[in-house]
RNA sequence: CGGGGCAUGGCCUAAUUGGCUAAGGCGCAGCGUUUGGGACGCUGAGAUUCCGAGUUCGAGUCUCGGUGCCCCGACCA
């Protein structure tokens, strides 16, 4: 690491939490605001964001879904209306109490999701069984009042998508929540390489006004958990409360069963934890707002230099045109090792190096972001080398991520046990519990962590033994951790 | 919302413990020299010392009130 990287970003490796805030400003991801617990996306962390929804939108649409766009105000009479729900949100609403310069009679809440307001609407749009399923998902902004705020990773608004289905019966419904689980999988682990956690959260974890929430969790390298997203089974609780009702083929009245699910700006704080190093962001190419880069390195000849930018022009115009997205760097205003550590920052994830000595053998050096592990190509075939770079290294990290997130998870079978490691290095526990909401409380009490997922496949109750904590039977292994 | 800390050009810090025109580094702009792992010289722009009141011959420094931010808890995608 240069000496510079040094004295103004923390490492990694000693404070994640203080390098966090310094790489998310200095790679400018995103910035502060004028308005508390609220951030700036910047370019290129809105570029991240853009990714998520080219690479997600198709897939929602190809399953039926399509994209609506609903009110940013609620009534308030509205979200009172689900109990449970407003219990849920109450705590965290922006409330308008003026508009138009007056004082308003009744109130609107900036929405905190948009189920209430939704699904007045779905009571009318629907009469039918002819009508469903329905599906409609909107890309959009939400407020939280949250009493700490953390860039990306927990801000008084962020951006997600919600989605919002209505089906006649609830197995389609749970159908339908499972396969928005297994899209937000599949897009972890195949564009983030982020190998994660899918499951089913605990009473305590179940958003308010479901009747099953299902999520993913990402282990951190720190050893805590990160929700990075949640798909709902609603069953029948707002379609009773909202009156969406249709008639089924025998001509009989019937409550509809609904699921919700959602991903948000959250997940880029997720990516920058899980991949970066002490020298910064490491980007997995598919994500990446530049996929490579070309630095060219100053001549001192006129003629030289000239010949060197064309060179350069010419790799860049190849790149370009075989869909890698390549930046050309030729400031030569700044020293070269300023500008390798600029770009190592922002965790591109190919370096091209040219110079003198590369159009000389037209062998030009390539360096990965990752693993710094340089290699040489003509520049015949900088393109395909480029290619391979970004293959691999995609695979690799999730590889790495794989590894990880099994080092940073073990298992208990004893509170004791559960409670060392959770005092000294913190990770994901595995452990048998009896499903009761006191043992969580103690033990969120006692050692900060809470239940994370049953995972998927082990839901099936297949044990038979005691709960590591209050000693009463339970069948099934749950992980627990420090939640973000 | 409880407990602790901080507030000085865009950023980091200094200012003899109440004393003269608020200093330096980074960054920024201009010119020139540099360029294979965070270069250098010269010149320049940039400040109501968070806000308000008070004490004093005199306040960045002391007192009171307010505001904002950071850290630690409870709440959370």
């Amino acid at each position: 690491m240069s000496d510079f990287t040094k004295k103004t970003i923390a490492k990694k490796s000693e404070d994640i939490a203080a390098w966090y805030n310094d790489i998310v400003l200095r790679a400018e991801l995103a910035d502060y605001s004028a308005v508390k617990g609220s951030m700036i996306i910047r370019p290129y962390g809105y570029a991240i964001w853009e990714y998520t929804q080219k690479t997600l939108d198709p897939w929602f649409k190809e399953d039926g879904v399509e994209n609506a766009y609903f009110p940013l105000l609620i009534p308030y009479e509205l979200i009172e209306k689900e109990k449970e729900h407003l219990e849920g949100f109450s705590p965290e609403l922006a409330v308008v109490t003026h508009a138009g310069g007056k004082k308003l009679t009744s109130n609107y809440v900036v929405r905190p999701t948009s189920e209430t307001i939704m699904y007045r609407t779905f009571a009318e749009w629907i009469h039918s069984y002819r009508d469903l399923p329905m599906k409609i998902n909107q890309w959009c902004n939400v407020v939280r009042w949250e009493k700490r705020t953390y860039p990306f990773l927990r801000t008084s608004e962020f951006l997600w998508q919600e989605g919002h289905t209505v089906h006649t019966t609830e197995l389609e419904a749970i159908g339908m929540a499972l396969k928005a689980l297994e899209w937000y999988k599949r897009f972890y682990e195949e564009y983030f390489a982020i190998s994660v956690y899918a499951g089913i959260k605990s009473k305590r974890e179940t958003f308010a006004g479901a009747k099953t929430t299902y999520a993913i969790e990402m282990v951190i390298p720190d050893g805590k958990a990160l929700q990075a997203a949640t798909s709902h089974n609603l069953s029948d609780n707002f379609a009773n409360v909202f009156d969406i009702s249709f008639l089924d083929e025998q001509g009989k009245k019937q409550h509809p069963f609904q699921t919700s699910w959602g991903l948000s700006t959250r997940s880029i704080g997720g990516l920058v934890l899980v991949h970066g190093d002490d020298n910064g962001l490491v980007m997995p190419p598919k994500v990446a707002p530049v996929q490579a880069v070309i630095v060219v390195i100053g001549a001192k000849e006129e003629a030289a230099q000239t010949k060197l930018q064309t060179y350069a022009m010419e790799i860049h115009k190849q790149l370009i045109a075989h869909g890698i997205r390549t930046k050309i760097d030729t400031d030569f205003s700044h020293s070269l090792g300023y500008r390798i550590n600029e770009w190592e920052m922002r965790g591109v994830p190919v370096r091209i190096e040219i110079g003198s000595k590369e159009i000389d053998k037209d062998s030009i050096t390539c360096v990965r972001r990752d693993n710094f592990e340089k290699s040489q190509t003509s520049s015949e075939t900088i393109s395909e080398h480029v290619s391979e770079i970004l293959t691999t290294m995609q695979a690799d990290l999730l590889t790495k991520s794989e590894k990880n997130k099994r080092e940073l998870t073990v298992e208990a079978t004893s509170y004791d046990e559960f409670k060392k490691i959770m005092n000294s290095k913190r990770s994901f526990i595995r452990v048998p519990w009896c499903e009761n909401a006191v043992c969580e409380e103690k033990v969120k009490k006692e050692t900060k962590a809470t239940s994370r997922v049953l995972e998927l496949d082990r839901i099936k109750k297949t044990e038979s033994t005691t709960c590591v904590f209050c000693g009463k039977k339970a069948s099934r292994k749950w992980l627990f951790a420090q939640a973000y």
